[in-house]
RNA sequence: GCCGGGGUGGCGGAAUUGGUAGACGCGCCGGAUUCAAAAUCCGGUUUCUUCGGAAGUGCGAGUUCGAUUCUCGCCCUCGGCACCA
């Protein structure tokens, strides 16, 4: 065999022959335990970036690793193909986006087969593709036939300028990022996808998934935000209108002493009309921010409206305000205000001098004073009439009941989960199926799919969709609808449609029974909340459907961490910025390692050191893997993204560390080159081992099952090819020609080969071959323990005193724990620590330590 | 402001159930090899030290024979957030 290693030729030989030999095709196989695992699938942005291999990289070592326990596994991989960066790159360079998008496509999928991930790839789908699309328009009409679709007037960032509608991110500042015109906010219709229909099981169903990451299952339920409560209603004095509020605390509704609504309120906009100030003060809350955090630390501002409100329970009159606190879009726009238990209520007052009541007080007569700052602790009420004497929770109840008797209110369960909107006024995404007739009535298409066009000119000025009666004018006063669905839609199912991708009678079919659902989903952090709530809604939608038969679609989820990379940077003279690419730019070292100054390799000069950040366009600190394959080879990056940090854990970039993985695999093979140099082998004889050799199998054989648990169930693949390097550091200092040496030292070979081709696919198939055998590594069983190898006579045990480790001592496995301590006790060093002092407590960990305790 | 992660050598990280802190890798130092360099190989590498040891896992307490690990308080840092009544 080549002495020497070249990742280039032997990479290109071992993926034609998974390619020859349909390597990693997947078929349903009822009679086998199948596992799925899906890594989230890239938008097609042009090239692949470290983020996709190191997300593809995990989902690939699981893969393999599963297939070679026996599992009938399926790897699929595909393109979220709409978006809006097709659109962006079509406007700067005139390409039309479903060309930008498909000669991505093209490019990102050779790079992917080059670092030799194990795919089905007959099964890829693109998201653009009219044989996917058509059936999430077929889907979204059975939803509006059974109302779980439906329109409605919502606001939309609107560029008067563009004549566009503007995403969120192309909001800078409350500017459109091209035009740079102030953004308004503009009513239109829309679709709506009735998800707080399924908010409770959504909530409950989190219970189901042991697999999932107790943060991301927290973030989900936070952002589901399901509250018990009580709506009740305000009357306004000397008037029949009411005042609808929502609480979680009605048991210190007694303490109410004013009611406070949103700027856009009704009430707050009549009262605007006969007064100029208050038109100014709701002017200035639409223009404060509106997220949580400006919200939670702006200033709490307010006026009175000159209104009163009649209490429920007690009839008083207690003064209405409007306050930038309040959200419109949550509950029905208006609160009950209890200074004396909720401090922002309590701040309010406070500013406007508004009398605090408390109706709160402690069960053991600790301070509950509310002079200082509001009562937040559940107690005993007072002050509060027929309730006096409750608990809180009694009087949840209580007051909740009196309201119902007498009509003002009743319990209400609600969540901060809103509809799901899915119109989106862009062009490169899924046509809506939907025609609208000379009525203006929406009825749903009976055809599909809905074909959007792709021979168009997109240059910013709205959805070229608007600018095409070809498209949306169907004669006889039929409109057909030009907006598109969020591209969200197309991620909510696709794991589903992977399963029967050439499904053409149906959206999904008995496949999909077989293979749903994912045993492993990997992906970023970043969805935790958006898509894999919106793809567990899905799965639910297709359930009721009857299309499949799970209740959730991910049994387990891996978050993997972000790659992040030093900055490099020079300041202009204008005080802005100029980035260097780490690649550019070479490091000095002290004596100890440190980092102590960079030079721009172009010109020799000094840049700064900026901070380890996300690679980034903005900070120009991302690495090309392409650059890395083509100079190592494919395995050296697989196998640097494992080891460099576990799994959910941000990496940070080191070009030192790739140069590090790579030479750990030039070792392993000239390792393996020097040991088949030594021709045949005899086979072992176990019971004829020297000491050192019996050492040496234990190491295999521990290595097997470190390696076991950190795969297979860890998922800690940094901490498993650590062993494996011990395991080849033991092997190649172990000097033993004898005929049982060289018989161990190819079963530590082969075993290291073997525990390492999930990670290194290539290197270990080759060297496989060259060890003599004919199947690939791939279709190898995965090593199994030999229990007689981890058998030890003797083992070491620590010894210390006062739990300081003084000496190290060798005892036999089967000595009792009488003759361990006086064995510890005996050694030398430890008696010099022992020597004229009491011997209190000896403790023996069996199998560990012995501790003696003096005084 | 709220919620959720983190904090261990010069660096990335390891220590899985409370039991040898620093595995493995990088970097650095020394040596071998070389005309020389690269590559490769061998050895060393937490700090202090009177060379016996002592201290040490963000800081301060506590529980324990024993704490990176558990409890309480604090500091720093990263991520998420839709004014959530």
């Amino acid at each position: 065999m080549d002495q020497h290693y070249d990742p280039s030729s032997i990479e290109t030989d071992v993926q034609k022959n998974w390619e020859d030999t349909q390597a990693f095709k997947a078929t349903e196989d009822p009679s086998r335990e199948k596992f799925y695992c899906l890594s989230m699938f890239p938008y097609p942005s042009g090239k692949l970036h470290m983020g996709h291999v190191r997300n593809y990289t995990i989902g690939d070592v699981i893969s393999r690793y599963q297939r070679m326990q026996g599992k009938n596994v399926m790897q699929p991989m595909g393109w979220d193909a709409f978006g809006l960066p097709a659109e962006n790159a079509a406007i700067k360079s005139g390409m039309p986006p479903a060309e930008w998008t498909r000669s991505n496509i093209e490019y990102m999928k050779a790079q992917l087969q080059r670092l030799g991930f194990a795919y089905d790839w007959d099964r890829e789908l693109a998201t653009c593709d009219p044989d996917y699309y058509k059936w999430e328009q077929w889907l979204f009409a059975r939803l509006v036939d059974k109302g779980l679709a439906y329109r409605k007037t919502a606001t939309v960032n609107w560029d008067p300028v563009d004549q566009t509608v503007l995403a969120n991110e192309q909001v800078i500042d409350g500017k459109g990022w091209r035009s740079g015109a102030i953004v308004e906010k503009r009513n239109i219709e829309q679709w709506f996808l009735r998800i707080t229909d399924y908010a409770q099981e959504l909530l409950d169903d989190l219970d189901k998934l042991p697999g999932w990451p107790e943060r991301v299952l927290t973030q989900q339920r936070n952002w589901i935000g399901r509250s018990e409560g009580v709506t009740m209603d305000f009357q306004l004095e000397n008037s029949e209108e009411k005042i609808g509020i929502y609480t979680t605390h009605p048991d210190t509704l007694m303490g109410v002493t004013y009611v406070a609504v949103a700027a856009e309120h009704p009430l707050s906009l009549q009262a605007a009309e006969s007064n100029p100030e208050l038109v100014d003060f709701i002017e200035e809350c639409k223009k404060g921010g509106v997220t949580e955090a400006e919200m939670e630390t702006m200033e709490k501002k307010g006026m009175a409206l000159g209104l009163n409100v009649i209490h429920p329970v007690s009839g008083e009159a207690v003064p209405l305000y409007v306050a930038n606190f309040v959200l419109m879009g949550y509950g029905t726009g208006a609160v009950m205000a209890v200074p004396g238990h909720d401090q922002r209520d309590w701040e309010f007052a406070e500013k406007y001098g508004i009398e605090r009541k408390q109706v709160i007080f402690s069960a053991d007569g600790s301070d509950c004073s509310i002079e200082k700052e509001a009562y937040l602790e559940k107690g005993i009420l007072s002050n509060s009439g027929p309730f006096d004497g409750l608990d809180s929770e009694a009087a949840f109840n209580a007051i909740a009941d009196w309201l119902k008797k007498h009509g003002k209110g009743d319990k209400q369960i609600n969540f901060r989960l809103r509809d799901w909107g899915v119109s989106r006024q862009r062009y490169w995404g899924c046509p809506i199926p939907i025609i609208t007739d000379a009525n203006g009535e929406a009825k749903t298409v009976s055809e599909f799919p809905v074909r959007l066009p792709e021979d168009v000119i997109v240059d910013g000025s709205g959805s070229p969709l608007k600018k095409m009666p070809e498209f949306y004018d169907l004669g006889n006063g039929q409109v057909r609808e030009t907006d598109t669905f969020d591209t969200f839609f197309e991620s909510s199912w696709y794991y589903a449609r992977y399963c029967c991708p050439d499904a053409a009678d149906s959206m999904l079919d008995d496949r999909a029974r077989y293979w749903l659902p994912v045993d492993q989903y990997i992906g970023g952090i970043e969805h935790a909340i958006l898509h894999l709530l919106y793809a567990r809604f899905f799965n639910k939608l297709m359930r009721d459907e009857g299309l499949v038969e799970n209740d959730e679609p991910f049994s387990k989820l891996l978050t993997q961490g972000m790659v992040i990379a030093e900055t490099y940077y020079r300041t202009n003279d204008d005080g802005s910025k100029e980035w260097f690419n780490p690649a550019d730019v070479t490091v000095e070292h002290d004596d100890k390692g440190t980092a102590i100054r960079a030079t721009l390799q172009a010109d020799g000069q000094e840049v700064s050191i900026g901070g380890i950040e996300k690679m980034a366009k903005s900070k120009n600190n991302g690495v090309d893997p392409q650059g890395l394959i083509d100079r190592y080879g494919a395995d050296t990056v697989r196998l640097y993204t494992m080891f460099a940090a576990p799994p959910e854990h941000t990496l940070e970039w080191s070009d030192a560390g790739v140069e590090g993985a790579h030479r750990f695999l030039k070792r392993l093979w000239k390792l393996s080159a020097t040991h088949l140099q030594t021709g045949n082998i005899a086979e072992l004889k176990k019971d004829e081992l020297t000491e050192a050799q019996q050492k040496l199998r234990l190491k295999i054989h521990a290595t097997i099952s470190k390696v076991n648990d950190d795969i297979g169930r860890r998922y800690t693949f940094n901490t498993a090819i650590a062993a494996v390097m011990e395991l080849s550091n033991a092997l190649s200092q172990a000097k033993d020609d004898s005929d049982n040496g060289r018989a161990i030292m190819r079963e530590g070979l082969e075993t290291s080969i073997l525990l390492l081709s999930p990670i290194v696919p290539h290197i270990t198939d080759t060297l496989w071959h060259e060890f003599g055998h004919t199947e690939p590594a791939i279709n190898a069983a995965w090593p199994v323990v030999d229990e007689t190898a981890l058998v030890q006579n003797e083992l070491q045990l620590i010894v210390q005193v006062n739990g300081k480790l003084r000496a190290k001592i060798t005892v036999a496995t089967d000595a009792d724990n009488k003759q361990i301590e006086e064995t510890a006790i005996s050694d030398q060093n430890v008696q010099k620590f022992i020597a004229d002092k009491e011997i209190r407590k000896v403790i023996v960990v069996p199998g560990r330590l012995v501790n003696i305790v003096v005084s």
